[in-house]
DNA sequence: CTGTTAGCGCCTTCAG
DNA sequence: CTGAAGGCGCTAACAG
């Protein structure tokens, strides 16, 4: 069976019997109509099941009414949790959202972004958690064209606005939580390749030579942070790591982490948190899931994608370039608890 | 800053000297042009940092190369995976993809489907668990005009393609694996308004039939069975019920109310599955982080995806309507076991 | 091999 | 209030 071809302005205003001007007019309401040839158009309109050729009417009003999501993938809940709160504010302001997956590649990041471009979309929104080799010249060269709108990067670049979590603060407040609680000694679990398990690792330096402790030996790598592996191997990496330890809390750089550690923990026979205590980061919904449920540091990512689109839109209608840092806040649940009395000497 | 207005095909064809036909030929490559002029066209290209308008493009070629995808929401990862394996298909054949979330709204899903035919996409997947009140009409009429395929829908409508599982096999085939471990009893647990949970129940209430068990008393319903709150709301409800029940294993209509039965049982102090077995539906990642691993029917979601794009684009390119039902694989985990010694007599 | 030209479907002055 | 006409950026004949 054939596809039965659109119909456009043009059969409308036949059909009805009046100028295509006119049938433009009634779509958009913007002009003045008389009640009765509106009614006819309308009638033409329904008869013919028109539906306005958007791409038509972008390209002659020179605007866009989509935007382009830049994503790493969705196997990490953390992305599909953005997307949702970007999709929600957009679907307000009448946007559409193209998605694409960069699959943790630059180079197909970039592709991404020129296939955007030569969509015509308003504005982008790029989740890149990694910007280490990112190709600064290439994005001050689009932004001068495109609004652009970063998540959780750790890259300035003059004129992209961003939103983000102040993950350092973050990781300060869910190290304190574990001190308060009595731990002293913390393993630190992080992955590769991305901005923020170094700002968090950076912190936890800090913090523990501040507290007199030698940070090295509680640093643990396991390498890709947000692939479907990633409960796995960091279950690996810790099935090895943890008896070797005098840590008795863990901080996660995040929750796949975080699930990967507790369950560890299990594999190993440590209670949690009577044993050992755990800590995540984001607040995805797998933390609640587990059992016990993961304390973690929320990172709120459906407020991070709102606020990402808000930025977007704004820029995209000439406001200004901002930077918006959002609190990541302590959501204390079942992994964490006081630290266990030491049984030495 | 303002934006800089985007160089167009004349701004090239002016700076090399061109005309913006020959400008067209070196970027579509279709047809022969002399190498020097070629270069010349490539070194206007790059100095003015021209990237060609899709839209124009497709409006005076009448194709377009993205095509719309809708779905309920991204919170069961399930969304998530369906559409990685979407995109992952489309990117190899260069179309884009369009997202809309419906939020499991009949109304809202017509309007996203509306909104996309607007915006001229050549094709659109939808994935619709609930098809109860689907208005016919709506999408008689809307594919004769644009290809569309249905993913794990079951409400017939002529020229839709659709690709699904054997759900009713797969949930038979689930039970079978419970019952060879020796489990008489099943207690049968569902979310509210989707098709997929009315097809398991009813293989279900023929499964018990054929072994002389009376089902009603085994179908607990626990609600919406895809948002946020799927597994707490199932703990809760299992919370009651499993006390209540004689049953020795627990088949859930998905992942997510799979974890919420383990929970419930954590929760109980029921051993998993020495004393009691669980079965979910689906192996979204989730299933293999929690711990005991979840025993579950794999419905592979990223082949549900690429192969709705793939059926999609070959309906898009004139090929037939085609209805591709696939198989469910049981995932032995860690979940089920032998049913329990019965302990009374 | 290359230039000219006529639209694609729509909006928007500019005249009635 | 309504119609005619030009043009958005690009491609596809059709002539050279």
């Amino acid at each position: 069976m054939e596809q039965k071809r659109k119909a456009t302005i043009v059969d409308v205003a036949k059909l009805a019997g009046v100028s295509v001007a006119t049938v433009s007019r009634v779509v958009n309401a913007n002009y003045p109509v008389k009640e009765e040839t509106r009614t006819r158009v309308q009638d033409a309109i329904r008869e013919l099941d028109y539906v306005p050729n958007v791409q038509a009417r972008e390209l002659n009003t020179r605007r866009s009414s989509t935007i382009g999501v830049v994503v790493p993938g969705l196997y990490n809940m953390f992305f599909a949790q953005v997307i949702d709160g970007i999709e929600d504010y957009l679907r307000q302001d009448a946007y559409s959202l193209l998605l694409n997956c960069a699959k943790n590649d630059p180079k197909q990041e970039m592709k991404c972004i020129t296939a955007l471009v030569s969509r015509n979309v308003s504005g982008i929104i790029v989740i890149s958690p990694n910007t280490a080799h990112i190709k600064e010249s290439f994005y001050t060269q689009l932004v001068r064209r495109t609004p652009l709108v970063f998540i959780n990067a750790y890259h300035y670049i003059p004129d992209v606005s961003y939103v983000g979590n102040d993950e350092a603060l973050g990781t300060q407040e869910a190290l304190r939580h574990l001190m308060q609680l009595g731990h002293q000694r913390i393993l630190f679990v992080r992955g590769a390749n991305s901005d923020s398990y170094q700002i968090k690792e950076d912190t936890f330096r800090v913090v523990m030579r501040g507290r007199g402790i030698q940070p090295d030996k509680y640093i643990v790598n396991i390498g890709e942070g947000n692939s479907a592996e990633t409960v796995d191997d960091t279950q690996q990496t810790l099935l090895g790591a943890l008896p070797q330890t005098d840590a008795t809390a863990v901080f996660c750089c995040n929750d796949l982490m975080g699930v990967g550690a507790l369950n560890a923990c299990k594999a190993l026979n440590l209670r949690v948190p009577d044993d050992i205590s755990i800590m995540g980061f984001d607040n995805i919904a797998l933390a609640r899931y587990v059992s016990p449920k993961l304390t973690t540091m929320d990172q709120n990512m459906f407020r991070l994608g709102s606020n990402a689109a808000q930025l977007l839109i704004e820029r995209i209608e000439n406001g200004p370039c901002k930077r918006i840092t959002l609190d990541n806040v302590l959501v204390k649940r079942e992994t964490t608890g006081r630290a266990p009395m030491r049984m030495e000497g």
